[in-house]
DNA sequence: GGTTTTCTCGAAAACGTTTTCGATATTTAC
DNA sequence: GTAAATATCGAAAACGTTTTCGAGAAAACC
């Protein structure tokens, strides 16, 4: 029950600790016959390095923070994925917090993790950070921070995101590509870069094509959790408020979902009255009739990404080299189906 | 940049680096006063304890595992959720593993997180795994470990489950409640408990209502990411060869969704024709067309529960008392929706 | 006044590892 | 044969904290 030490294994074998030790690491300066015979008697006591003395004394865990907004969510818990996957392949393993939007709990959960002295965190930003003190001080901690989808970009530091605006102009021009003039747009809550940069994006499409932009076919929802039914409602004011409207827009496929549910129960017919774009490309978005058009957002890349970077840093921290942040902004793609095929 | 440590703050008040310790936790035999003078000079200098020196003199890291079989699911992630958010609120930290349903690398993890000395394990099974040893081998080793939804009998500790048969009784009793006879059941894989014992449950409630078991109305799915597919494969299959059937009993929401998609493309009455209950109340079972009736399978209160097992059995274990392990079964309940109401 | 009790404090060991540096023993070179 | 190079090992410090135990001083008691 006891713990196997290299203390005991230096015993049984009338040898020093330090020798044990290194015969374990290939050390250079240990006689191939005393590596056998320790390595030997380490693997039939099964000999573990106890991680709490070789944290203290590398000064590193080999583990790494995650904060994000919310778990239970198609995009994050793709994003969670791809870390941890990509932080198993290199030896690290992830801390998980949700900081459930709240800018007074990431607050707290950074310092939760500067206190573990996890080697390096990973954060995408509750809608309500607008200061960034708890973040900059992270990085005067010397401590690697990358930052995705939700990010701030005064900080300074790297970034892997997707370019919101980019895909959403694609998908407002592909919407007029088919023949919409008349686009409505539904956008997520005024806060969060991304969905100024999408609604930027929508703008821009409209402005580029000569069509005029009309502040009242912008509607807002708060993509919590009954996105659906503000994607149903939503889609009722604008029946009542714009029955010209030939295209819209979404935020996200969720909300996309809630509209088309409503829009089929009104007898609107989907694409021929009104076209939809998502975003997202949930995997529901495939499945749904009709099956929604919509930009592909790559969670799982992006989790693998960031790893990737937050990986890099650690390793140039550790030999005290400069580090240069990189901002990496993955591909998105327009998926075309049913809700656009006219 | 440098860290300050306690011998930092007993060299600048000239006492000892034991006084300052003390003072800080508070120690009985600290006078007041000096009491005051570290713990403020602590708070100026911005003082936070070595998170590794701490484990490796206290012998825990306030850190524990979780391995589930995977992360982008409506279930697991709500349990997710559930367990960090709990642990958080006792000051425990959350390492997540996903397995991918695999018993090899199940293993590995367990490895993992042992060598990371975590203060207790939190497991759901990957199908794969038949063999127990890795995790017989946390109980030898004295490390906590509590399984949930997907557990082994066998395996002496405390799990956190629902009844899948009563669950699947009670689906299949109210099936027959509204006058279905003739009732199908589309089941899981073979290989894990919950879909044995669902299986069961539809099986008895047959029984105790005296309507005869036939196996040519059960059908399997894998229930992995096509899910939906083989719930619209499994629909056609079953309308080719009993179109007798008027209720079916299905493992799993994604799955009952498919198959109302095929249903309703196919012209079929949801419930006229055809009553479906699914399993597990995913969200989306609220919003299809028709609404679909479930049982409901509280994820984030199954998290919640697991934690909270798993803190006390630390919590015993570090004062040496004795744990007795529980089996905790937490209640589900049957959602009617429009997919059963005739 | 002497003894006991109470208040404060600090020395030191311990947790288990890593790594530096020097010591000894062995080999090689000439 | 001696000198230099190489091979092999171990002592010891360090990482920063916690906790036991005892020491000394002050207060209380008789």
């Amino acid at each position: 029950m006891k713990q196997v030490t290299l203390r005991e294994i230096a015993n049984k074998l009338n040898i020093s600790i330090t020798t044990v030790s290194k015969a374990l690491k290939d050390y250079p300066d240990v006689s191939p016959k005393t590596k056998s015979l320790v390595k030997e008697l380490a693997s039939t006591l099964n000999y573990k390095p106890n991680a709490f003395a070789v944290n203290l004394r590398t000064r590193e865990s080999k583990t790494i923070g995650l904060i994000i907004p919310v778990i239970v969510h198609h995009f994050f818990s793709n994003v969670i994925k791809g870390i941890v996957a990509q932080a198993e392949k290199k030896g690290y393993l992830v801390i998980i917090l949700q900081s459930n939007e709240s800018y007074e709990l990431e607050k707290k959960q950074i310092d939760l993790l500067m206190n573990q002295r996890v080697d390096g965190i990973i954060i995408s930003l509750a809608n309500g950070t607008i200061e960034y003190k708890h973040l900059t001080d992270v990085i005067k901690a010397n401590t690697p921070l990358v930052m995705f989808d939700k990010i701030a970009k005064i900080v300074n530091c790297s970034k892997v995101i997707i370019d919101d605006r980019k895909a959403a102009y694609d998908a407002t021009q592909h919407l007029i590509d088919i023949g919409c003039r008349r686009i409505a747009h539904f956008r997520g809550s005024l806060l969060p870069q991304n969905s100024i940069d999408r609604f930027l994006g929508y703008r821009k499409a409209l402005d580029d094509n000569g069509i005029k932009y009309d502040p009242s076919l912008v509607y807002i929802c708060e993509c919590d959790d009954n996105s659906f039914e503000e994607g149903k409602e939503n889609a009722r004011l604008l029946m009542q408020e714009h029955n010209d409207v030939d295209g819209i827009f979404i935020n996200t496929d969720l909300v996309a979902i809630g509209a088309i549910s409503e829009f089929n129960d009104a007898g609107i017919k989907i694409p021929e009255d009104i076209a939809i774009v998502g975003f997202s490309n949930w995997f529901m978005s495939s499945i749904i009739s009709p099956t929604l058009s919509t930009i592909d957002q790559p969670g799982v890349k992006m989790g693998k990404a960031a790893f990737k970077q937050l990986y890099k840093e650690i390793k140039l921290k550790k030999r005290n080299k400069p580090v240069e942040y990189q901002q990496i902004v993955l591909k998105t793609k327009l998926i075309q189906r049913d809700s656009t095929k006219l």
